[in-house]
DNA sequence: TGTACATCAGTGAACGCGCGTTCACTGATGTAC
DNA sequence: TGTACATCAGTGAACGCGCGTTCACTGATGTAC
């Protein structure tokens, strides 16, 4: 039974994980970060680095992988709470949603701000997890409009758009004073019910183009 | 009459910002770049850096006034070309946007993408840019409302959105193709339109409740 | 169970490299008379 | 106009530093018999 030395394997890896995620801050992006400070966070050499990753960008992908992992978890408790809740689901998700930008802080960070600037293999990732989040979103509104009765136009060009407000808006917020944080979440709250208005009427009018 | 030595410190200077704006792509982030980098491009000594900036930082907060500059410059057109068109607003204003982006795309990268990332000093300078190009958006649009005849609802919470959503797909599209980039610049102008339709919807909405 | 060998996570020394910054200096440009 | 001095943009040598990566190694863990 070859328990002891995977387990150990194991425990080093999280530590290493870690370690660069506890680094993470609104001064430090993960590229600025380097091999032998995370090893030195983690309490190992610098050369043992290389037991558990070629290097900061494989170590990178699979820290992309957990955020992805958080962003599904959440996804799945915002369809929880919000069901039967009609009118209030956006407010009820993007709290979901602030409530896990404050649980995962660095995680998110690592997701939200290195959209741009790292390796062609890191954006990628990054973009195929909020791709990912967007398309589950794009379901979720269109299954929503048909049991509200409310169609609406182009359910993932909406889903894009609302993503790209929450994230954008919920990452630049996310270092605020608690108080100016609340206000930038009423003003996403706001932004997304225009979306949702306009998308529906938007509907509306082309449906009566059509009939007329 | 001191002009000679003048002008031949301005073209260094100018030297300089031209190098570090060349050396920004989708790969290299203005944080990654450093000074001796920077001088290398720029022909001049890592030394002779010193006469102009102080430090890097410096130079990056020179270059965002700059791109500031191009954005205020930006906004001035768009109002001429826009004006009397009114039904196409939106689609024009875009495309001036996307002109402006791959005319100046290394400056647009600078205050699209180093919004998170770099010292304190050089976001808070980023944001402000952004800060007072939706003020000016917002009062635009406020006018045009009046002009139109359909107010709308909190006009700066909307032109908060609409920035959101241009500068961050924009940024996201300008390394496309150019066939993706024109279905990303159409996805934009739909989402911009779900947003003035339910900016309008809410605002006859709320409206009808206090006639009511 | 005991023994002999294999595996492999973690290590410390060493490397060459590019970095930011300092310093004293040069020589063209500018100024005062 | 000519002369003597001041200014200051640009320089080359030098510094100490942290970096990523290599290498041969150690010793605990795992395996075969």
């Amino acid at each position: 039974m070859s328990q002891v030395r995977r387990l150990q394997k194991q425990q080093t890896r999280r530590a290493i994980l870690d370690a660069a995620l506890m680094q993470l801050s609104p001064e430090r992006s993960f590229v600025s970060l380097s091999l032998r400070e995370v090893a030195r966070e983690a309490g190992i050499a610098p050369t043992s680095f290389y037991r558990h990753f070629r290097d900061m960008d494989e170590l990178g992908l699979a820290l992309v992988e957990e955020g992805g992992l958080a962003l599904r978890q959440l996804m799945r408790q915002a369809r929880q709470r919000a069901m039967g809740n009609e009118d209030s689901v956006i407010r009820i998700s993007v709290e979901i949603f602030m409530e896990f930008l404050h649980r995962n802080a660095n995680l998110f960070r690592l997701i939200l701000r290195e959209r741009s600037g790292g390796s062609a293999s890191f954006r990628q990732a990054i973009q195929d997890e909020i791709r990912y989040f967007t398309d589950e979103l794009s379901e979720d509104m269109a299954r929503l409009a048909v049991l509200r009765k409310r169609p609406i136009m182009d359910a993932w060009t909406l889903a894009e758009a609302i993503v790209t407000i929450v994230f954008t808006q919920a990452g630049e917020a996310m270092d605020l004073a608690i108080d100016e944080q609340n206000q930038v979440v009423e003003r996403i709250m706001r932004q997304l019910r225009f979306l949702v208005a306009g998308a529906e009427e938007l509907a509306k009018q082309s449906s009566k183009n059509y009939v007329a």
